[in-house]
DNA sequence: AAAAAGATGTGCT
DNA sequence: GCACATCTTTTTC
């Protein structure tokens, strides 16, 4: 399968961060996430996506009082957020507006540029186990603690850039994975039927 | 200070 | 499908 060509560097404004975080959410399918190393743009396009609310969810790191640890979900839309979760990184980025504590999570990508160079960063798997998961896509693009708290206007090796439309009929909705509080929220946005969603098969459809 | 939990992933059965 | 490695943060004593 050939390597589409690159999409414009252009990224998203931080006005399509500033709305309601499940808007964000779901806008976010079908945009493409590039990380450089040295000359190389590698990434792919996000299949999956999950809002993390500032009211009204337990599940939020928001829920919490504000803390160092959580600060960055407090910051200005479009700042990155990414924590550590069992020795692994997560990575967000802040919506809505400063000081309320709303972030989308990016749970899956589908790889498209540079795929062997994520091989070689993730240990030489099968194509499906590179970037379908949250703490996979950072393994694969090299994102760790560094980026935390940084917007993305500043961050010069890392793009979040526009891609096709995606159209209603081709997005899903469900429960958040992995989560015990606020679990009945249907916040987890994905492509439907799309092989690099993470998780078992029946995930993969609403 | 100690223990448990957690927005996870892997390997083995 | 299930157990468990792994480590930071949070909760409990």
């Amino acid at each position: 399968m050939p390597q589409p060509p690159l999409p414009a560097l252009e990224p998203l404004p931080q006005s399509f961060f500033a709305h309601p975080t499940s808007v964000v959410a779901r806008n976010l399918l079908g945009a493409s996430m590039l990380r450089r190393f040295g000359k190389r743009w590698v990434g792919g396009r996000i299949v999956e996506t999950e809002a993390y609310l500032h009211e009204d969810d337990l599940a939020s790191h928001s829920a919490r009082s504000r803390r160092t640890s959580n600060a960055s979900m407090f910051e200005a839309p479009g700042t990155v957020y990414v924590y550590p979760i069992h020795a692994k990184y997560c990575f967000n980025i802040v919506t809505e507006a400063v000081g309320l504590g709303a972030a989308v999570l990016v749970r899956a990508l589908e790889p498209l540029w540079g795929i062997e160079v994520m091989m070689d960063r993730r240990g030489q798997r099968s194509v499906e186990r590179l970037t379908s998961g949250p703490a996979m896509l950072c393994q694969a693009l090299g994102i760790d603690r560094s980026f935390d708290r940084h917007h993305l206007h500043e961050l010069k090796d890392l793009k979040i850039v526009a891609g096709d439309v995606i159209d209603e009929r081709d997005t899903a909705i469900s429960r958040r994975i992995g989560i015990s509080k606020s679990a009945d929220l249907q916040l987890r946005y994905f492509l439907r039927g799309n092989r690099f969603v993470s998780g078992p098969r029946h995930w993969h459809q609403a």
